[in-house]
DNA sequence: GTGTCCATTTCGACG
DNA sequence: CGTCGAAGTGGACAC
């Protein structure tokens, strides 16, 4: 890992073309030969990058600028992408040994509420009990296929946030599986942590039901003392 | 900007949990308060990070370890975040005057795809004319609305890269303009660079035309020498 | 402000 | 290895 900041201005062609004036920014240079273009604000993401794998060849200008061009090694297809930095002063350098990293651990996100709610179905409506996590369609798997008290089939889909796109892909999934005399009819539950308004609207002008799931209160339907760290 | 690389470990609790293991990583403080932590690989995203705005608070553990407690200011609805950075050895620390960025000029996204086509919507269709680009509807804006030679409306949606959402998105459109006996009967047209194949299948089975566009030939269809840089 | 859609998205899972 | 869906998505633009 390499660290300069310095004063520099940056071009990119590749899928866009685009420019970064002169000004003071950091780069970073990974070990994997990546290189971050970052400024004093935004956010997470760079101004400018290149992103793995590429190489960089330092050089100087006529005029004795430092030169640094990045290009991509592999590009499977399509466009080369090149990132050209000119270093017009260096006011700082430094290169850090920092090993691989062991990476991060997450928990929390809508594979973890998929497997609450496949062990508590009857939280999403009275009687339900689950024939099948992931259900396998042409389309795509269903989150949860359940059954409910009369025997009806129910398909679940779940989000953590209930979007128009959510509503989209339950209906595509219940149009499908309606098709099939042994499952029909089949109706929908469209769960999520929270639903916009407009996806409840479109849900339920189709007779998909929602269900706002409280995921804090699932993780205490289960051992409250198994977590992760 | 303050640069730092340590041997340490992350906890992230927000709309998530995370836990970064002891490690070497280069830590970046923003002038805006937010931080970075970054490993020698992966892409340009951080392995953990705190968005803007945020304060960070310097403190020692009991055994004598340096604790930075980071805190989001401002958590507009619901998760408060906090990231916490607890470092047991310090390789690097410096810091940096940065000043402001006058920020990223860009060229060849899909709006500019999208004035290509207004300006010669010939190119997907013979005889098609401009009726309005952004035409707005309740659901919002269809990318182009034109006419073609017989006077029919034609509902164009363009992407960069063609997916099923896109298609979706388009039906949607074409299923509100239909309603409209003013406009009855529209079809749609699907135009992006590139459209991939489970698009395209939706698409035509639902009757709507999909078009590849050559974006470079286009702009040469524009006057070439009207670039950015 | 809310809603919608794009992104040099990146990332992970699955067939 | 490609495809597809999610993201602590972030950011821009319209209403």
């Amino acid at each position: 890992m390499r660290l300069v900041v310095a004063r520099c201005q940056v071009d990119y062609a590749g899928r866009l073309s685009a420019h970064l004036p002169l000004a003071t920014r950091v780069l970073m240079i990974k070990a994997d030969g990546s290189v971050l273009v970052h400024s004093d604000g935004g956010s997470y993401k760079p101004l400018n990058w290149m992103s793995p794998p590429c190489s960089v060849r330092e050089g100087t200008t006529d005029d004795g600028a430092i030169e640094w061009t990045v290009t991509s090694k592999a590009t499977s297809k399509g466009e080369p992408d090149t990132l050209r930095i000119l270093i017009e002063e260096i006011h700082h350098d430094s290169a850090h040994e920092l090993g691989i990293d062991p990476g991060l651990q997450k928990d929390g996100v809508e594979k973890h509420l998929q497997e609450l709610l496949a062990d508590h179905p009857a939280t999403l409506g009275e009687g339900l009990t689950l024939v099948r996590r992931e259900f396998p369609t042409a389309i795509g798997p269903v989150d949860l296929m359940c059954r409910d008290a009369n025997g009806q089939s129910v398909a679940v889909e779940i989000k953590r946030r209930g979007e128009i796109d959510g509503v989209e892909q339950l209906t595509r999934y219940l149009e499908l599986l309606n098709r099939d005399p042994l499952l029909s009819p089949v109706r929908g539950i469209f769960a999520a942590q929270e639903i916009k308004p407009q996806a409840r609207v479109l849900a339920e002008d189709r007779g998909i039901f929602c269900a706002v799931v409280d995921y804090d209160g699932l993780r205490g339907l289960d051992d409250p003392t198994a977590r992760l760290f």
